[in-house]
DNA sequence: GTCTATAGCGAGATAGAC
DNA sequence: GTCTATCTCGCTATAGAC
């Protein structure tokens, strides 16, 4: 789509990342979006508006994204390995629009705040259904299933903070390793070897 | 110390916390503070000093509290859990100024920013240099060092973001999950065991 | 060292022409 | 659907009295 909603979402998801919401003004983003600023009220009623619209659609994209990957997968292990690869992945691929949802979140007022973090709440369940689950049959080392699934959820959303575009490692790659770690290493260890 | 300057720098960090640093007003600050915002003045020469002071000197205390909680320590299995646990637990007791310090960068001219990301490089070295080293010298299982370290740094930092000062666990008992996460799973596992 | 008063600016949003 | 013009407000920062 290249509509001019889109433009000036692209261009606010460009502006929010670069220099934050609150310090983002309505003209720079109508600047960018090669229109006035008086235009961009005939697409979005308000500021706050623009910022919602970009969280709720991150949101819904990867809560679709990963049902999408679950597809077809049956062992809990399957299924864990493939909502990190696809939390990752995303993350890599949206990288500017899920740090915005990670730091910006104080500029929605309280229904559109409350609405924001149910999705996301019943995106994070997922993560913590399939490691109670796990750990629960057996599949899984043993643990605190909640500061396990909090440790796996933010080390995979903070691929965002560093990951680089051209970077030494692609997307897929950094997914790799990621579903190894948090698998093979965190979740499914045996007692320690001794290396040296 | 509860100097008048002492108290501004609270009041902005509760509210740089709960508000972002763009959204806080220095009237909000000075209404924190007791005084008036006139006042504020004849203690910082901008706003953007305020954060400047709280960011340097949270990342000044960590660097001081890793490098005490590392004295007399010998082996690198031991340096290792030594940083973890002292990253988590400050983590844990800065909350709010930590996450200042990972979400109000944008609000730092050009000079301030670099003095504060060079700062924070040199921290973040001890843990990569650690790593890549106990890797090295086969203390830890082999891996990608970088993403390794890039895992492990994310993830006990992201502790700010969902510890709760009075929840079900105290902030020592949530870095030793992690010491045990990090050095014992992620560093030194083994080839998988099967659980079921 | 804190105050009142205000300068100077730019923000979000609206009115109404085209 | 986009424009120009403008309203209204609150911001950072300063001047100068006490």
């Amino acid at each position: 789509m290249n509509t001019t909603k889109e433009i000036i979402k692209k261009a606010a998801i460009n502006l929010f990342y670069k220099k934050s919401y609150f310090a983002t003004a309505m003209s720079n983003i109508a600047l960018d979006s090669g229109i006035r600023k008086a235009s961009i009220y005939y697409h979005y009623p308000s500021k706050e508006d623009i910022l919602f619209d970009i969280l709720m659609t991150t949101m819904k994209e990867l809560t679709a994204y990963i049902e999408a990957c679950l597809e077809g997968i049956e062992t809990i292990e399957d299924k864990m390995r493939a909502v990190v690869r696809g939390h990752v992945k995303f993350h890599c691929d949206h990288q500017k629009e899920v740090l915005i949802s990670d730091s910006e979140l104080r500029g929605l007022t309280t229904n559109n705040y409350k609405t924001f973090v149910a999705q996301r709440n019943a995106y994070e369940k997922t993560f913590q259904d399939l490691i109670i689950l796990g750990m629960d049959q057996g599949y899984f080392a043993p643990g605190d299933a909640k500061v396990t699934s909090y440790a796996i959820l933010t080390m995979c959303t903070s691929v965002a903070n560093w990951f680089k575009d051209k970077g030494r490692l692609s997307g897929n790659q950094i997914s790799s390793i990621y579903e190894e770690l948090v698998v093979t290493r965190l979740l499914k260890e045996s007692p320690p070897r001794e290396f040296k």
